[in-house]
DNA sequence: TAAAGTAGTTTACAATATAAACCAAATATT
DNA sequence: AATATTTGGTTTATATTGTAAACTACTTTA
């Protein structure tokens, strides 16, 4: 009847990383931090999460000499937000 | 940016009991049990928590000897879900 | 009357989410 | 030139949540 929501997006954190991230392909921390709201602590442990599961990239640099993280979400992390759409539509019912 | 999600909703089994109550109006635990896939500690747990927040009542009673559980969505309930639905909608973009 | 079935509830544990504390380096202040 | 503050995070500890497994209580069937 209903289909499985994938856990690792269904959480608010998380799909909203990914909600950014698909909206604008690549994105700092900072920026993240200030579209989600979120505490950088939070932001930190579920980036690495996502990532963990390829679902987006993180990349480390430097910028003005400050460490500066760069999120990207991946072919895998676009597929598997589109499921997850079409699945928590089911949810949603039929004004949806 | 993104709103809040209701985390009593924003549960994958309780979004699902939630849905088939607004579908139905009104359904027998077992009837849920069959809809939803989960196991009856989970579907009772679940229940539970939507009941404590007038999410929906419940109604105990007897059928041909047998304990009945009949749930029923509540107004406070409709409104909640249809909130979420919104607020979930801008995570999920604009192809909704 | 013993076994199996119905309809759940309770409980114990695993997974998740989050804030608070921490870290390392840079810049600003006295 | 110390010291304090800020930046940009990570790690850790705790609280919350989710779930399966175990249990309860009663009923039916053999």
């Amino acid at each position: 009847m209903f289909k499985e929501l994938d856990p690792l997006l269904h959480s608010q954190l998380r799909l909203a990383i990914m909600s950014v991230l698909i909206s604008v392909k690549e994105a700092e921390f900072s920026y993240l931090k200030e579209k989600t709201g979120a505490t950088a602590g939070n932001l930190s442990v579920q980036i690495s999460k996502l990532s963990e599961a390829d679902y987006i990239t993180v990349e480390k640099t430097f910028r003005d000499n400050y460490p500066l993280t760069v999120c990207k979400v991946t072919g895998k992390g676009i597929t598997a937000f589109d499921t997850y759409v079409k699945a928590i539509k089911e949810y949603l019912g039929t004004k949806s």
